[in-house]
This record gives structure tokens, C-alpha cells and sequence, in this order.
DNA sequence: ACTGATCCATACCGTGGGGTATACAAGTCC
DNA sequence: GGACTTGTATACCCCACGGTATGGATCAGT
């Protein structure tokens, strides 16, 4: 019982203890729950820690928008990679995983962040365009007209931040609301009335 | 000289006069530069009388918050109201109004503030709603079916909050893409292959 | 001229949070 | 075993910001 509340981390902490425990926060609470001492109490630490590894806020927020675009390019990097799927069949994997996954809070708030971080803001945008791109890919492989790829992939795309940035009253679209949308992205491309 | 800076005002303030100085702040700034001190900083006055108006912070955000949700869908019902336009017209004017209006910027700050203050996010989701149900009267007017005008509906909102908290590296629709956009979503209405 | 209401200034307090300085503990290398 | 590095604890400073208390100024009405 010497020790406090550390949650289950004996030895010494990482860097990407901390990141990792700033990103639930932000998840959680939101970028204004992401404070030193919070941090410090949470995982168990004083202050003397925190600046040990960081040399301050601005240093750790870097540190985290960084951890985050690298592994949001990694994920999706991955779904892309599965060129054996059909198009569609990509596409739908991605907007399924993007109404239900946790990681869309986090972009939310990195989304916060990066309006008074330029740093943060770097980052999003690098996987903002990243995501924007691979869409635009998919869409294209269904045979559509460039100029209509990057239309209907901003679309999509759009519509994911601002589903993302929802909390509002609008009806989120359902699992099988995501088929007949999917198929509306891709309709009419093979047969030009 | 002996009056402070006040910017353009002589008589007492208005209760507007803070809650206008306060939008000004949020788009400009971001919720984090509306601070009390602030306020009265930029208005040339001091905290006595902010606190003569206002009985808290929460009580300032709830008036900002009530306010622009009014003015929302004032100006929202308004365009609606046109019913002198085609139904294509209407959702062309919102869109158009929504890529290149200043005021989507409060939007955008008002949704942070929500998500950490329920009488915004209480605001910020009846607005919300009432959108959400104009573009889809007008969708559904052009022939859809019930449950294609919700999905598509719900698609171009999405999309117009995303854009709103977009400041990404995505590419930004220009005028001429808005006019093929809505034309996609108003695709095969009456032509069910 | 007096009074009350309205509107704002000034001064102050409490607290939270960023940042610093330094001491202590445990491992590592010679 | 000493010297040196790494990781953390403790104690402190500073100040921004929310909130309070109280007094001064201005104006309307009588």
C-alpha cells in the first residue's frame, strides 16, 4: 500500500503511459480534463514525473497528436490494404467502424484542439487527407469519373467529422441504414442514362 | 479620453452587447478566450458589471446560447419559407450559405462548448433538428421516398457540420461542385430502375 | 433637493493549474 | 563501494480566472 493509486503499471512510466492516459481524457472528458496535475494524479505520479520526460504541455499535446495520426494511418492504412475486398465492400468496413468506434471521440477532441494548436492541427489534417484519399480511391474503383469520386468522397468523408462532431439530436444512421448509403455512393456508375 | 476603449458604444450595455462580443470571441478565438475578465477587457468595462447582468459564466453561456439558436433558426426559416422556390433551389441556397457563411464558425465553437455544457448542447441539438428536417422535406418534396430522404438528409447535414469543423487539408467544395452535389442527391428520384 | 434604482469601479479572496528547484531512491558502471 | 544517471517526491512560486463585497456615479421621479 506504499504505493498510490498507480492503476496497474509497476516500474517506471513511459512516454506512452502518459500519452496513453492523456488520450483517454481527452476521450472522456474532453481537452479541458487534460491538466499536469490530473494526469499526475491519475496515473499514480507527481508533477516531478511529468516534467522528467516532457518539458511541458505543449510538449506532451505535440506527443500525443503525433502517437494519434500514426496510429490512425496505420488503422486505416490496413482496412485500405485489403485490396482483396471488393470496393464496396471496403468502403462499408470503414463506415461501419466509423460509427461505432471509440476512436472517432478522440478525433473529436484532437478536432478541438487543433483550433488553438498548431501542431495538433498538422496532424489532423495529415489524416484528414490520408482518410480523404483513400475514400476517393474506393469510390474511384467503382468506376466513377474522378470529379465524381471527390465528390461523393467529401461527402462521405464530411459527413463522418460531422458525425463525429454529432452529440446532436439527428438520427444516427444504423448498421443497415450504412448498406442502402453505401450503394447510393456507388449508384449509376456503370450505367450513364 | 476619460472613457476607457469602449469600441462604439456610449450609453449602458445591453445584455446583446455581451452576448454579441461573446460570439465575436468564440469564432474568432475559440471558447477558451471567453473569459469573463475578457469580455469586460474588450467592452471597456469591469467585472461589476458583468456580474450586475449575469449571475455566472453559466448563465452568460446559456443567454449566447439561446440567442444563437434563435437567430439559427430565424434565418433558417426564413430560407425554408421560400416556398416560391423549387425544392432544388432551396437546398442549393442553404448549402451555398452554409460553405461561405461566417456563420457556421459559431457553429463550430458553439458544438465544443456543448460538449461540456448541457444548455448548449441543448441548443446546438434543437438546431440541429430543425435543419435536419427542413433539407429533408425539401429531399422527400422532390420525390424520394421517406426512408432514401432521411439517408440522403442526414448524409448532407453531416457533411455541413463536418465542414464546419473541417479547417482540414480536405479540399473544399467550390460554388459549380455544390450545384453537381445537390443534383447527385436528388439523383433517380423518379427514375427507380 | 431628496431618494431610490440602475450601472459600473475597485479591491479583495480562493483556487486551480503551469512551471521550477531540489532532495531522495534505485539502478548502473567502473 | 563510490560516482553517475534515471525516475520520482516534496515544496514552493506565480498568476490567471471565477466570484464577492462594497462603494461611487448617474438618472428618474417626486
Amino acid at each position: 500500500m506504499a504505493a498510490p493509486a498507480r492503476t496497474a503499471k509497476a516500474g517506471p512510466l513511459t512516454a506512452d503511459d502518459w500519452t496513453s492516459r492523456a488520450l483517454e481524457l481527452l476521450m472522456d472528458e474532453g481537452v479541458a480534463a487534460v491538466k499536469i496535475t490530473r494526469l499526475c494524479s491519475d496515473l499514480g505520479v507527481t508533477k516531478g514525473s511529468f516534467y522528467w520526460r516532457f518539458d511541458d504541455l505543449e510538449s506532451l499535446k505535440e506527443a500525443v497528436a503525433v502517437r494519434w495520426c500514426a496510429d490512425t494511418k496505420r488503422t486505416l492504412g490496413e482496412m485500405a490494404g485489403l485490396t482483396a475486398l471488393a470496393p464496396l465492400e471496403r468502403l462499408r468496413a470503414m463506415t461501419v467502424g466509423l460509427i461505432d468506434d471509440r476512436a472517432w471521440s478522440v478525433q473529436r477532441a484532437l478536432r478541438d484542439w487543433a483550433r488553438t494548436d498548431a501542431q495538433v492541427a498538422a496532424m489532423v489534417a495529415e489524416s484528414d487527407t490520408f482518410v480523404f484519399e483513400v475514400v476517393q480511391a474506393a469510390i474511384e474503383e467503382l468506376g466513377t469519373t474522378p470529379r465524381q469520386a471527390r465528390l461523393r468522397a467529401g461527402l462521405l468523408v464530411y459527413a463522418g467529422i460531422g458525425f463525429a462532431h454529432g452529440q446532436s439530436g439527428l438520427p444516427k444512421p444504423e448498421v443497415d441504414d450504412i448498406d442502402d448509403l453505401i450503394a447510393f455512393l456507388a449508384e449509376d456508375v456503370d450505367t450513364p442514362r
